[in-house]
DNA sequence: CTAATGACCATTA
DNA sequence: ATAATGGCCATTA
């Protein structure tokens, strides 16, 4: 079943763009749950919808963080959508979207 | 109800 | 740069 929670986090999660990323913090922040960012990547490790582009959201310190189907995986597809990652790290000035209000 | 878990974070050494 | 530590919080056992 999907809980209130990980509809709040899908919901925000599916408007970050392509060739963007966002945090698991500011994804947080975004749902009004501002210290729940570990509680955030649980929800999107079990994020059962394809629609929502969970690759997408890596760590505060601009590290790839963790994907259910692989690190690798999560890389690869973020280098197709045109994130630099140098060192397994993304340049969050370049990259980040900001969540609006 | 409690305890453990984890795609996290900030601080410290 | 790494590693350890304590905190955080939804979910699950």
């Amino acid at each position: 079943m999907t809980s209130s929670f990980q509809k709040r986090v899908y919901k925000r999660t599916r408007e970050i763009p392509q060739g963007k990323i966002a945090t698991y913090q500011s994804l947080a922040r975004a749902i009004d749950s501002p210290h729940s960012s570990r509680a955030v990547g649980n929800a999107l490790n079990k994020n059962p919808f394809s629609s929502v582009p969970c690759h997408r959201v890596i760590r505060s310190d601009g590290s790839v963080g963790g994907y259910a189907r692989g690190a690798k995986s999560k890389i690869r597809i973020l280098r197709k959508e045109g994130i630099e990652i140098d060192r397994g790290h993304v340049d969050l000035r370049k990259f980040s979207y900001t969540f609006k209000k």
